[in-house]
DNA sequence: ATCCCGAGGG
DNA sequence: CCCTCTGGAT
């Protein structure tokens, strides 16, 4: 089997268990949720929009609401002010431009405050279930490690990871890097011990 | 100190 | 390319 796809067979089987913990049922859930999530912990986030669900449960009252109110909602997620003011006017766009429903392209998308490739994609990916591979800074260290990107550019790793996971695993992949970067290839101390694909990684890290 | 499933602006 | 935004866990 060719060496990429057997690193792919492998992430497969060793992650075959984790879920995101970022999946919302609805798209505007999802949409809030992985804007949060920038700079923060799922955990938090996962705090924070139980509440915050309560008191916007849709776009309509998240459009109305008080900027102060949505601040300390979410403080606890950091960059607070940003996130606030952008849920705002995202959930605002969605209502005048988008009849209140999250709307299902990229280009679109992305016109929403606070919204880039990376928040649009993981919307279309696990809200619609249309094919899209979300590139964060995990996917890209991870991609370059294993030899599948070459790039510092996002979009350029998501142009050469997409020659080399097939479309059905995309989503799936994306999660698969993603927890592999959080739990082992690490961006500073990577524990390349205890890698389930060391024997077929060019990278090896000089503090082993 | 360092990191957390980024985006926008210069 | 760089910088800023940010609280909380470790």
């Amino acid at each position: 089997m060719d060496k990429n796809q057997e690193i792919i067979e492998r992430l497969r089987k060793e992650y075959a268990d984790v879920d995101s913990a970022l999946e919302y049922e609805n798209p505007y859930e999802l949409l809030v949720a992985t804007i949060l999530a920038a700079q923060c912990t799922d955990v938090r986030v996962n705090i924070v929009t139980k509440d915050l669900f309560k008191r916007y449960p849709s776009p309509k009252e998240l459009a109305q609401a008080e900027l102060s109110e949505v601040e300390n909602a979410i403080k606890t997620c950091g960059l607070y002010k940003n996130k606030a003011k952008n849920l705002i006017a995202c959930a605002q766009r969605i209502m005048e431009a988008y009849g209140g429903i999250v709307p299902h392209t990229e280009e679109e998308l992305t016109t929403l405050a606070g919204v880039g490739r990376k928040t649009a994609n993981v919307v279309l990916a696990f809200a619609f279930g249309l094919p899209a591979f979300p590139v964060d800074t995990h996917v890209k260290r991870v991609s370059n490690r294993i030899g599948f990107a070459h790039s510092n550019d996002p979009n350029k790793v998501e142009e050469e990871d997409k020659k080399i996971i097939k479309k059905e695993d995309w989503s799936k992949a994306h999660h698969w890097l993603i927890w592999h970067g959080r739990r082992v290839c690490k961006a500073q101390k990577p524990l390349c011990g205890k890698c389930c694909i060391l024997d077929l990684c060019p990278y090896t890290d000089k503090n082993l």
